[in-house]
DNA sequence: GCGACTCATAAGTATTTGCTTATGTGTTGG
DNA sequence: CCAACACATAAGCAAATACTTATGAGTCGC
């Protein structure tokens, strides 16, 4: 799951395709516009970011209309606090901050 | 250089590397222990974690001592902080502190 | 100096990945 | 109905990737 994620990120169109869902919820029609790839290969990137839990999908009629997961990237998170150790104080500090709010 | 970082966090063993490195850390063959790959193959890894900027090298010797970049993960968490808005409540929070503590 | 050691590089190969075109499945409007 | 639309799936292909063995380049102990 954690490795589907960042294979899912690791292609350029897909984080394109995330920043693009970010700003809201859009049919597949609409987040194609911009790329400069198929239908179908759109269709298989979807596929692959949905697979990583990392947007869903809400039928409605022929369309389907995909949006950001707000779960999705908690993995990602998750793994990158592993390495707060290593990171600037400034940030090391947020470690302590999520801890007293978890109490 | 996000997208190196993407890259090299795509495969499984250069994250165990991180992971194993980021316990202290090691020379090129103490960190190829436990891996069931060959040393050049080891040293490719190496090479890619080394050009997206998530470890450092230092010469000692006729051997090399690898440790995690306090700051290569710097970029990664950049990227994930613009899908905070995302996250469930708790973390969201963690924008706002963020801002504070910058002023 | 020489052989053993540590790591990097070269070259070749099998697998994976991202793309294409073609087609399928379901939906809508006339 | 049926033609246009929205999206998914199938099949094939070129490029990228991760691995291998062989070898190179530097360092150490004797």
């Amino acid at each position: 799951m954690e490795a589907d994620i960042f294979k899912a990120l690791a292609d350029p169109n897909r984080r394109a395709m995330l920043e693009r869902l970010a700003a809201g919820e859009l049919t597949g029609s609409a987040l194609g516009q911009g790329f400069a790839i198929s239908q179908p290969a759109m269709s298989q990137h979807i596929a692959v970011l949905r697979g990583a839990g990392l947007i869903t999908e809400r039928r409605e009629g022929r369309s389907v209309h995909y949006a950001v997961n707000p779960d999705g990237m908690a993995p990602l998170h998750d793994w990158l606090s592993r390495y707060q150790a290593f990171w600037p104080e400034r940030l090391g500090r947020l470690k302590d901050f999520l801890k007293e709010m978890d109490q």
